[in-house]
DNA sequence: CTCAATTACTCAGGGCACTGATTATTTCTG
DNA sequence: CAGAAATAATCAGTGCCCTGAGTAATTGAG
């Protein structure tokens, strides 16, 4: 009798709210396409030319996830990747005119999918919607990826241990 | 440059949202046991007995996932699964001492990360919060799991082409 | 009562996400 | 300049998440 209410865990929330979008994306945007490759797509979109590396910081991706990505992008023909002649270590990416096109398809049907996701929000609660997660999400990930060295004070919020127990 | 900014993106900001809650989940509460994994717990502990699909609605967990779930929480002893004999279809689920132990475990220190992640918004933001982010799943979550067969508005909302494109 | 539909679960397959270890290249330091 | 430290990418391993197809058991309609 010691179940707890998921409904105000921002974790429960979050999971939910991401399969929500799955889901929408699927039947609105693309069964092909994800909806962190058109992050991709976009990041290039941009500047053409950036490192693997790079585009995973731009769209949230760690180094694992965005070559897995890249991998398939590339293999769809979406994207090149050629080796910087400046840093034998970098790949540089640059999406090709089917990629290019394929953005901007999928931009049009994103921007569609948006609107119906967001739909039961007035543009009011919209604009606090994306501020409140934009916040809280900077926020943690600022405790992770410090500035200045784990300070005592963050390692003691992050860490307080139960008393004699670990999982 | 007909870039898009993903940060009015409502899936890249529930994606990013996951991460960050991923991230402190590991730092503060378990390495061992997932949230997901702590959302069956929980629901088991609220009701004993349930079946693996139940269960899985519960929480939001599809029929292929909550089984890989229930499989590895089964494998470390955290529960058990036993046929149904009124229905031979059903595995009923249990927690094992251990499981209990462990979900009263993780019950604290889940309440102390959701103070952490929610710190940078006041009372009062972290209600809107929860509410927001729950219509935006609900809505969604409505669109696809219809109370009344697919009707041809909805169809519309949903599968409406750019015409002569398809990805 | 029998056969078809439904239901619970499993399996195969694709994709996202993270960690820890390894490799190749560059950069920094003595 | 040589060796150490840092950096970009890869690989192995684990776990979540979905779809479509398949199996076994139950239910329901004729």
């Amino acid at each position: 009798m010691a179940a707890v209410d998921l409904t105000t865990h921002p974790g429960h929330l979050a999971r939910r709210l991401q399969q929500a979008h799955y889901l929408l994306w699927n039947t609105m945007v693309s069964e092909e396409i994800t909806s962190p490759q058109f992050a991709v797509l976009n990041a290039l979109v941009a500047e053409p030319g950036l490192d693997q590396r790079t585009v995973g910081e731009r769209v949230g991706l760690d180094r694992s996830t965005i070559a897995e990505v890249i991998s398939r992008l590339s293999r769809r023909g979406l994207l090149d990747k050629v080796r910087d002649p400046q840093d034998g270590r970098r790949f540089l990416l640059r999406l090709t005119d089917e990629g290019t096109r394929t953005h901007r398809k999928l931009t049009v049907r994103t921007a569609r999918m948006n609107q119906v996701f967001l739909a039961p929000l007035s543009a009011e609660e919209q604009t606090v919607f994306f501020d409140l997660i934009q916040r809280v999400s900077d926020a943690a990930e600022g405790l992770r990826n410090p500035t200045e060295p784990l300070t005592t004070q963050r390692r003691a919020v992050l860490h307080q241990a139960t008393p004699g127990e670990n999982i």
